[in-house]
DNA sequence: ATCGATGCAAAAGTTTTGCATATAC
DNA sequence: GTATATGCAAAACTTTTGCATCGAT
């Protein structure tokens, strides 16, 4: 897993590589899917990226299938993870970069993110001993956050 | 959360409370999906749940949409509990008793369970940090099995 | 007797696929 | 020029909803 911060040009030529090395071809369709989500830190659906392609670029022909292809492209070379947040759909989210956690808010669906080291060594120790080849690691903390709790105090 | 063993009697006991306590009505059907899961140690997609009960009571009526409903029942309840495996849907298991996380294999699709006291105090940690009232969390470490592994190396 | 639950089928949503055409190489 | 990618539309799935009927209380 890569930990640092990477510039844009740097993760385009990571992308441009894995392509060249794949027979695939750079089009500008996959260059804007990787672009729309190294720009907007967050999590989206496919659909998301799609409506979010065509404001941005209207004169781009863009179809939703791309999108998924695409995804499921970046999702294999590791340079955009997916998690399934409850509600309906997988949300993608750039995947290079210090690595993350996330807290999410089961009332309001607010997502925090954070970084942990003692976590992070202990799922390293944790495949270790159950011999697995680690690739990707997901943790997800579901609760109320703290403005919920609020509101919900407020209302009693 | 609740950390000890319950007896199917017990948890049977949970659910009629909670459904008495909602004026919410007993059925049959609704028993033989806690029972499903309760016994069948493991990781069900809706569907799965549906096909086994389909296939061990013949003689009862049921609708998949019923199996929607209750699941989104007693995962409310926190009785089961929902993970996405990357695959497609969610995949459901009982939720009451040892609290447990997954090592999934991206090759073969195995999952193995684990526990760990350091992850579970951490996220305690992390949850009071950020002021969460943590009501559930998900850790899912995806990676390469043991028999893979030595799978691709005999390949090469 | 009442009110919620159920099955069914239709609808809504999501993801994948086939194919003719367009485009990168 | 060749091989892969694309958009589109259809198909395949997954999940939800409306409604008449059933069943638990």
């Amino acid at each position: 897993m890569i930990n640092q911060i990477l510039t844009y040009k740097e993760v385009l030529e990571i992308f441009k590589k894995l392509l060249r090395s794949n027979s695939l071809k750079y089009t500008k369709q996959r260059e804007l899917i990787l672009e729309i989500i190294y720009n907007n830190q967050g999590h989206f659906t496919p659909e998301d990226i799609y409506n979010l392609i065509k404001k941005s670029y209207p004169n781009v022909r863009l179809g939703i299938a791309t999108v998924y292809r695409t995804l499921g492209l970046l999702e294999d070379a590791n340079i955009v993870s997916s998690i399934s947040f409850g509600a309906k759909g997988k949300k993608y989210e750039f995947g290079l970069g210090e690595h993350h956690d996330h807290l999410v808010c089961i009332v309001c669906g607010a997502i925090e993110e954070f970084v942990d080291d003692t976590i992070e060594r202990q799922q390293e120790l944790i495949a270790k001993k159950h011999n697995f080849k680690m690739t990707n690691h997901i943790m997800k903390i579901t609760g109320i956050c703290k403005d919920c709790q609020a509101k919900k105090r407020a209302k009693n």
